[in-house]
DNA sequence: TTCCAGGCAATAC
DNA sequence: GTATTGCATGGA
């Protein structure tokens, strides 16, 4: 019997505690694994510390839609240097923002996205969203709602992306193509905790990164 | 040069 | 519901 909690375990075993999602503000306690970003958090949940970092985090999940982090440190470097990781900022100067993500590409889309998202933190102040009023907002879809409810609220939301969809129909564990679906899947077997959340989301994208680029996916995959 | 990257909205079936 | 397309930079 496979179970997911297996699988989560293999993850962890080869490829170590992720310390996700990185902070550009917070000096990290593990080396820097790709680019400019050092505050990865290994095995500490207990971020974000404040509303500063959880608008951080908000900002890099709507910039890393469809493209490489490397990329999206750039951008949120060019942010932070700028101080223009704010709300107040970004929808002052939408001109400005295009400018500096633009290293992280759809430079035009994604100043839009960041200007919705800023009005709509303003007006929540403070307060947690709700997963519908995330998805209100012209933008953010599933997987960057979830993954702003995770990572910068720690609600034990699972995040599906498109790395999770082709491990586990590549395994056979799942077949299906259909987010909420495969959401519920894992969150009816996985006990509702945001640090496991967190972890296996963050390890899916790591093994995907090393087995599942190139086709055939995953072949002589170790997690079966 | 080509391909890919931690998606989304609009549109067409 | 599912499939297709435009959006863009930068690294492999």
């Amino acid at each position: 019997m496979i179970t997911l909690l297996s699988i989560y375990n293999k993850l962890l075993n080869k490829y170590g505690y992720q310390g996700w999602w990185p902070l550009i503000e917070h000096e990290g306690n593990n080396p820097t694994k790709t680019g400019s970003i050092k505050g990865y958090h290994v095995n500490d949940y207990s971020f974000p510390k404040n509303d500063f970092q959880r608008f951080e985090i908000c900002i890099g999940v709507i910039l890393t839609q469809n493209t490489n982090w490397v990329n999206v440190e750039k951008s949120l470097n060019n942010l932070y240097k700028n101080d223009f990781l704010s709300p107040e900022k970004i929808i002052n100067n939408i001109e400005k923002v295009k400018e500096l993500i633009k290293p992280s590409g759809y430079f035009n889309i994604k100043a839009g996205y960041l200007f919705n998202f800023s009005k709509f933190y303003l007006s929540l102040k403070a307060r947690l969203p709700s997963r519908d009023e995330l998805l209100s907002v012209k933008g953010i879809g599933k997987e960057t709602a979830d993954s702003i409810l995770l990572y910068a609220y720690n609600q034990p939301i699972f995040v599906v992306d498109v790395y999770t969809k082709r491990i586990f129909n590549n395994l056979r564990i799942i077949n299906s193509i259909n987010y909420e679906e495969i959401r519920a899947f894992f969150e009816n077997e996985l006990p509702k905790d945001y640090r496991l959340f967190q972890e296996f989301h963050a390890l899916i994208v790591e093994h995907a990164k090393n087995h599942y680029i190139k086709k055939p996916y995953g072949l002589n995959d170790f997690l079966v």
